[in-house]
DNA sequence: CAGTTACTAGCACAGTCGTACTACAAAAAG
DNA sequence: CTTTTTGTAGTACGACTGTGCTAGTAACTG
């Protein structure tokens, strides 16, 4: 019986309730990739996660907070993601190599994409996805401006970070809806040689501009 | 008597038959726009019309139906504004202007907008709303393509016009995605700009690579 | 005039929706 | 042991959905 009173909450669980939250917000992903956002219903996620209506709404007291729930989890695992790279200190090499992790690259990558593009559209009329998915675009806008600040200090962007951080993030975001609207035109090679070539033109660019407009460049 | 039949066709319709699809249009774009796709029911669209159900499926045998009229409308209103611009032999200047027209400045092309957001998205799981899109698309890309090559043969962007075209696209629709999703910071002015800067980048681009890759340039 | 079509309105049906609710089993706590 | 909490399942309710259908009215046709 002491021993029973030490080992309390090791194995008895089946399931961690957390782990079984993410596993229904799962079962929403791949309804919403599969039929769509309006398909998402209380009783399709519990068919497609194997549970049932009441078993489903003991971990989410309503419908509303399932899909906030589901939606988060995107944004997190993106974040994750990011976070898991591995760090690199040539700011070109890093700029391609987290702008890359960010496309829809991979079978995964494109069902977040697709689900991130039916959040972003409802979060058109329903307030409580529109706060995460304002989250979610101030973060990739940040990044996108850490980014540009630092290939601007290097020499390898345009002295305005402001302008291009806004060119950069509109162009990724825009890669992002046609990667999904044709996914057999803008395939995982087209994607990445998109990202290089502005890189590529935000180089050009800045060098340009160096050698017209100045007689003396920073040193360091 | 002989009077009337010369004028059978003149006056007595209150509405045209296909005047009142396009009201219907309208009001399934409102619907949209103000509650999103999803509340775009037979029952909404008609009571927003002023129609009965009855009435709404005269016109329309199907909510897919109607749906899809609705999408084409925006198509076509789109593609009228873009055919209505007075001519403008200047690559550049007409660049910007094509360009601008396409952008949601005002409120109507927001609603605009806002409205073909939803529809590329629910296109994701609907079949028939997907070829609609697919339609516009490859409109917006072949405009894109012309305006590049325009461009291009004027000195003012790359040579690589496939590679181009790709980056404004992405650009332009990044852009009007941004704009739904914080109108408050993407304002008519910072949209306008924005797309100003890339036309300059390009021209820049192109006189940097003309200058430091090859001694002759073609005359004409 | 009568006959036909165009149009409008409204109801009924079968289905899905979110949510509230109860009942039952298993684990944890006393 | 009993009690309480936790998890699961199932059902019921009111509201909404798209569609089929009928009836009635207005307009046009012959």
């Amino acid at each position: 019986m002491l021993a029973r009173l030490c080992y309390k909450e090791a194995v008895p669980k089946v399931v961690d309730p957390a782990e079984r939250r993410s596993l229904l917000a799962e079962a929403v992903l791949r309804v919403v990739r599969r039929d769509g956002l309006e398909q998402a219903s209380v009783r399709n996620v519990a068919r497609e996660a194997g549970l049932s209506m009441g078993s489903l709404r003991h971990y989410f007291a309503s419908q509303s907070e399932l899909m906030v729930f589901a939606f988060r989890t995107v944004v997190e695992r993106i974040e994750l993601r990011l976070a898991g790279l591995e760090p690199e200190s040539d700011p070109r090499r890093r700029a391609q190599r987290i702008l890359s992790e960010l496309l829809p690259l991979d079978e995964g990558r494109r069902a977040e994409n697709e689900v991130w593009l039916a959040f972003t559209s409802r979060a058109m009329v329903d307030p409580a996805l529109r706060a995460l998915r304002g989250e979610g675009y101030d973060a990739l806008r940040a990044g996108c401006r850490t980014l540009i600040a630092d290939l601007s200090a290097a020499g390898l962007a345009p002295a305005d970070v402001p302008a291009e951080t806004d060119r950069l993030h509109a162009l990724l975001d825009g890669l992002a809806v046609h990667a999904a609207m044709r996914p057999d035109i803008h395939t995982a090679e087209s994607l990445t040689t998109a990202i290089e070539r502005h890189l590529d033109a935000l180089a050009t660019e800045r060098a340009s501009r160096d050698a017209s407009g100045r007689s003396q460049e920073p040193s360091s």
